[in-house]
DNA sequence: GATGGCGATGTTAGCGTTCACAGTCTTTGC
DNA sequence: GCAAAGACTGTGAACGCTAACATCGCCATC
């Protein structure tokens, strides 16, 4: 116990200064009618003097809303999720609202569940889970009823509504980049099985292929890494002429295998990325891939997360898709033997 | 106003069916002494029946501890502030507390302020400020005295607790690695003039050449973007052996732009980098580096927080440096000419 | 068997807001 | 010039919790 006995000013510090009730203070801070400018601007004045300001936690208290969203995420290192955060950071702020984050090691049922309870007693008016891995959106139906939120990436969450890239669509764009560019068929590195984005571009490669009625090549597959990208690399067949990598950071991995096998880089093989993360443009060589608008997601997430807030009335099943957008570098080419 | 009469079930609602009073629900949940065996059951059982969770924003209310740290960051899409940031998250949430976030699109003293004061007014325990800038910095000076502040990368702020990873070391590690394998002397491409990290850098390049008696080179400078050290590359004079970079997007653009001129890593140029991103290991060539434990800046900035609101004393002026330590990969060699 | 002490529980009063209502003071219309 | 309709302002009671104190047993002590 210090002798601290320093408090910051409250509402009825400001109303006795500024002689009037608390109440005339509260419809000042609130912007409510009917008060007579000449007292507003004592009130003002008063708030200002003081150094006044709200205390918000007494105002969620009887309001039932604390204005603070929160975020669960996966890994915020990763480009995509730090990138999802940042855009919904910025867009929730835009909105008067604060951003609560838990960021989850390992997305599990449980971790899911247990950041959202916490997360809920801390009194969120909303959610926002950013984990597209199949686990998670499964947890996700087990969000408590009164409580908003939205998934990203979320799959088709039961009653929740979704933000997520067109990633099928966004596959399918970089296999017909490659197969107009002349390529017989395209390989594919994909991500980690339980991963919904990695499950997309699969269906999305395969579509791509079916359709043009090419044979489908065996997939490989890696967790994100640089290095598991490096290690699909060694292992894919001389033969290969085209491969679609689930995502930059793969594709540089397997770009540093190509070069350490001697195989060159758009002339032997050609290669698409996932996602455009900054440094793609950089590559050797600077690699064609797809972009994601993530804080595109961000906002849009939020946007749907607000609608829920605002109408507070049943939960309209809603799905968002943002397209995906092919980027075209130098990383391909025609095959060879054309 | 919807019908929707249902409220989740508040202490008294766990009491009653407990047959207690609220107060001995409360001394329940924070563990306190004095409750007899036989009656904590009955509460422990009556909140699990109900699915009671307890309301932090009442609890908070009354404490004056909301249990929730501020944190104010720029740009959370870049590699080292989206880590830091992720270190603060785990350590923070690992001591019980939440992490409410703020990111900034541009740092000025102003900018700062108002997200303080935004933060502060929502009730934040303490507020950790990632902000490399001088400007950052000095903003931290305005910060409210009642209210527990860190900084991270903070220069010599007044009245704060800083963390930093030792960049000056860092830079010397990097300089002198080069030094030794023979270089004449070390050309740098530094980060934007106003960043402190950039600063630092700078500082131990300087100090290392000068140590070794070694003429220092014109100074390159970028903005961190691998577009920026791309640029920087193409100006880089045909005599240079050996470059220190600032950070490793910047050597990605360069090792880009030296490529582009026919220019061998490492056998005409040698090329060091700073932060080990995780695709550094797979640039082309691997890039040597330097290494920033960005979660244990993390870690000790949440320490330092929390021996804060400890010891709720006269703040006591400290700062962390974090070492940083030298990974040797491909991008470096002795010069052609030995 | 009165006294004290201590463990276990209950009671009351806030924390700083907003909400619902009750006032009071101006207008306005005729 | 007077009533009614508005504008403006104040009063009390929540919100759900914890802190401080009060109370009740029960047992040890002399």
């Amino acid at each position: 116990m210090s002798k601290n006995a320093f408090r910051p000013p409250v509402m009825a510090d400001v109303a006795q200064r500024a002689g009037v009730s608390h109440q005339t203070v509260s419809r000042v801070l609130n912007e409510l009618p009917n008060v007579r400018q000449s007292t507003k601007d004592r009130v003002l004045q008063a708030i200002e003097e003081l150094g006044y300001r709200r205390n918000l936690t007494a105002r969620a208290l009887v309001t039932r809303h604390s204005r603070v969203l929160g975020v669960v995420s996966f890994d915020t290192t990763l480009y995509g999720p730090a990138s999802t955060l940042h855009g919904i950071e910025q867009a929730a702020r835009g909105a008067g609202y604060f951003v609560s984050i838990v960021s989850l090691k390992a997305i599990t049922h449980d971790s899911v569940r247990e950041a959202i309870g916490y997360l809920a007693s801390q009194g969120v008016d909303g959610i926002v889970l950013v984990a597209p891995q199949r686990q998670a959106a499964q947890a996700l139906s087990s969000v408590p009823d009164d409580i908003p939120a939205v998934a990203v990436e979320g799959g088709r969450a039961r009653k929740v509504p979704v933000v997520s890239v067109d990633q099928v669509g966004g596959a399918r764009l970089a296999v017909e980049h490659l197969l107009e560019l002349g390529h017989r068929t395209v390989w594919h590195i994909a991500g980690p099985a339980d991963w919904l984005e990695a499950e997309g571009r699969i269906k999305g490669w395969q579509a791509a292929l079916t359709a043009a009625d090419r044979e489908l090549p065996e997939m490989l597959t890696g967790d994100w890494s640089p290095r598991s990208g490096y290690e699909a690399g060694l292992e894919l067949p001389a033969d290969a002429t085209a491969v679609f990598v689930a995502n930059d950071q793969m594709a540089l991995g397997l770009l540093r295998a190509l070069a350490e096998r001697r195989i060159k880089v758009p002339k032997q093989v050609s290669v698409v990325g996932f996602d455009d993360v900054p440094e793609a443009e950089f590559f050797g060589p600077p690699l064609t891939t797809v972009r994601q608008d993530f804080s595109l997601v961000g906002r849009h997430s939020i946007d749907l997360l607000l609608e829920q807030l605002d109408t507070d009335g049943p939960i309209r099943r809603r799905r968002v898709i943002v397209p995906a957008e092919l980027i075209t570098r130098s990383s391909t080419a025609p095959p060879r033997s054309t």
